[in-house]
RNA sequence: AAUUAGGGCUACAGCC
């Protein structure tokens, strides 16, 4: 049994979560950790409904579920933003008699947060025994997100110690809601007292630059992050792109899009989104084909980029017929903002007629 | 042998 937990773990490790289960099954016995192994790597997986289905299933035949179990149970709940189950699992963790441990009380502080329950987050926070680092963050993440920057930033003040994480968490809040200005000051702020900005912190502050139009900060954080070794980092990549295209820099956006090592879906349609916002129509609708020859399924946004460069760039024709046919051809329903984007192309080219026409026949009632 | 926190793209309009 030891070894085919190892086996589990190792399929898990590289995301073949099939065979994993295959193992699972095949065990002749298994026992508390057996189960909450393979919880928490569905869990970890984003396959959130099969964690809680294998949750109820260990409980069926009578395995018992310990404080190891519970976090990543709770941490399904929290993927799929279901307060409901959350507290289900909440009531049954006061029943059992772990509310004391601290990885727990983060776990649920976690799900509150995430499900927007954030009167229920600070409860389990205030009624903790002891918290830590990850304790105090969670909270701040959740105040920050919501736009309580002053109650963020009381207990960002007030905590013993922060990581990068928590500096992350507060510039995030802060480009969000906050002056922009001020998650650039967090940024030099936390390399001054010696916390090494990393990956998530360089996209969040990207970010920041771009909502900013900032590009002469945007152009230093690029530096940084050659400098620092993690120019290989997708999300990084294309927050740099989708910086530089929103500062009017279209070039060099393109430079750092076509030197990525890889891209997703994400990138193709941050940089098809800064030709069209400024106007290039052409060559939005060009770089959208030459993400398809290269394998990429495009996503709703990438057809709202699209669309909404036609709507730019007047080219009526060519937003019709993407407009026709991404049902068909790319398996995309078409949603308000798809409806909003033709409308505001017709009605720019002038045919208010048509945009009318759409309107009526659209399936969702207009926002 | 198993458990918890942070990052990127998303139309149009509005306020001044």
């Amino acid at each position: 049994a030891f070894l085919l937990t190892k086996f589990v773990i190792l399929y898990m490790k590289c995301g073949k979560m099939l065979d994993a289960r295959q193992v699972f099954d095949a065990m002749p016995k298994r026992n508390v950790v057996s189960w909450t192994m393979m919880i928490a790597g569905y869990a970890q997986h984003g396959q959130c409904e099969k964690a809680l289905a294998l949750f109820c299933q260990m409980q069926q035949v009578g395995v018992q579920p310990n404080r190891f179990t519970f976090p990543s149970v709770l941490r399904a709940c929290a993927a799929l933003v279901s307060l409901e189950r959350g507290k289900q699992v909440h009531g049954h963790i006061i029943r059992s008699g772990f509310e004391s441990d601290m990885v727990l009380g983060n776990s649920l502080v976690d799900m509150y947060v995430k499900c927007g329950s954030l009167e229920c987050a600070q409860q389990v926070s205030d009624e903790m025994p002891e918290r830590d680092v990850v304790s105090m963050t969670l909270m701040i993440e959740g105040y920050a997100k919501c736009g309580s920057l002053k109650i963020a930033r009381q207990m960002f003040e007030e905590m013993p110690e922060r990581n990068v994480i928590t500096w992350t968490a507060m510039i995030v809040g802060h480009s969000q809601h906050g002056p922009g200005e001020e998650a650039l000051k967090l940024f030099n702020q936390m390399k001054r007292v010696g916390v090494k900005p990393d990956q998530f912190t360089f996209a969040s502050v990207a970010r920041a630059c771009a909502c900013l139009v900032a590009v002469k900060e945007g152009k230093q954080i690029h530096a940084q992050v050659i400098r620092s070794g993690f120019h290989s980092y997708v999300v990084l990549g294309t927050a740099l792109v989708d910086m530089y295209a929103k500062c009017g820099r279209i070039e060099n956006a393109r430079q750092v899009f076509d030197v990525m090592s890889a891209r997703d879906v994400v990138s193709w349609n941050a940089m098809i989104a800064g030709y069209g916002k400024h106007g290039r129509g052409k060559e939005a609708l060009q770089l959208f084909e030459q993400m398809l020859q290269a394998g990429v399924s495009p996503s709703y946004v990438s057809l709202i980029s699209v669309l909404s460069a036609c709507s730019h760039a007047g080219l009526v024709e060519e937003g019709w017929n993407y407009f026709n046919c991404m049902g068909r051809e790319y398996n995309i329903t078409a949603e308000a903002e798809h409806y909003a984007c033709m409308v505001d192309l017709l009605g720019r080219a002038g045919r208010l007629d048509e945009a009318q026409d759409l309107i009526q026949k659209m399936p969702l009632k207009p926002s």
